[in-house]
DNA sequence: TTATTTATTTATAATAAGTTTAAATCGTTA
DNA sequence: TAACGATTTAAACTTATTATAAATAAATAA
């Protein structure tokens, strides 16, 4: 983890920002929650564990500036929140998300599915396509308990 | 468009709800900016040339109401606000959406691109498909010259 | 080292989107 | 007509987010 934080480190040196302490405390609040879907409120709780002192703008102004450097993306799933997603290092496209309808889970997917898709759309559509953004929304495996695993996939 | 105006009467009816004359005027609304994204405050902006006397909260209520009958479709681009989109009468599926980083501007793809995507996800993730957001983001058609028109779509 | 500039944070106020509530209204139906 | 349920209005309220002004910290110049 501390090899994360660096290279998050000199990718804010390399636009004159500094990891200060408060901005290093909310990215290992990220990095240690990196399966979940945190709000900025979400974020700002878990922050105060460790830096107590912190303020809520000051966690909203950090996220701000991880989603400019890519290292995390805002999200929002449909209630009126915004979601912070630390990027998957390396990935150069954002991941998809599975919304469950009956429990809230949000999963997530890692592999690429849209790649035949997204040359349709730039060449049909004439369109570059920088982003993307991809969820489904349904019954996750464990509300609906027909066993039909003939496939697998990484989840969760 | 009466007709169309009628359907969604029928529907209202179906649930025991009524096409009040507010109801009626945000859909007459709906349905001449088809082509828009509209937040609920365009949409009461609007509303109120006809019908001076409404409500903001009429109109969320209504757009509410006409999201639980699937009339429209509540989107979210990732500026906090709300958007209300229009079914594409007949289509069991969301259309998908281009946004322009450059302009803003906000164009649709009605086709499906995402059968053979959601097949995978069903089978792979084991994962019940009953609604999806797909929106790309980049640079539309108007924002780079480029002529590179072999393909064609059918947007905007 | 001290003074000065610059970036950052804190605390708080302001804004904006959306929801809730209570009272008024409208259309039925008994 | 009286009473009921659904709906609307207006206003208050909640929640998420942003802006502002003063305080702090770090970086640089003298």
């Amino acid at each position: 983890m501390e090899s994360r934080i660096d290279r998050i480190k000199k990718q804010l040196h390399s636009q004159s920002y500094k990891l200060t302490p408060q901005r290093e405390a909310t990215v290992r609040v990220l990095l240690e929650n990196e399966e979940d879907h945190l709000s900025a409120e979400d974020v700002y709780l878990l922050v105060k564990e460790k830096a107590p002192e912190i303020g809520l703008a000051t966690v909203y102004r950090t996220l701000e500036l991880l989603t400019e450097l890519k290292v995390v993306d805002k999200i929002n799933f449909g209630d009126g929140v915004s979601r912070y997603d630390l990027r998957t290092e390396g990935a150069d496209h954002f991941h998809h998300h599975l919304v469950c309808i009956e429990c809230g889970a949000v999963d997530e997917i890692q592999e690429d599915l849209l790649g035949d898709v997204e040359k349709v759309v730039e060449e049909g559509w004439n369109f570059k396509i920088k982003d993307h953004r991809l969820t489904f929304h349904g019954i996750c495996h464990r509300c609906h308990p027909k066993d039909n695993n003939e496939g697998e996939g990484s989840e969760e």
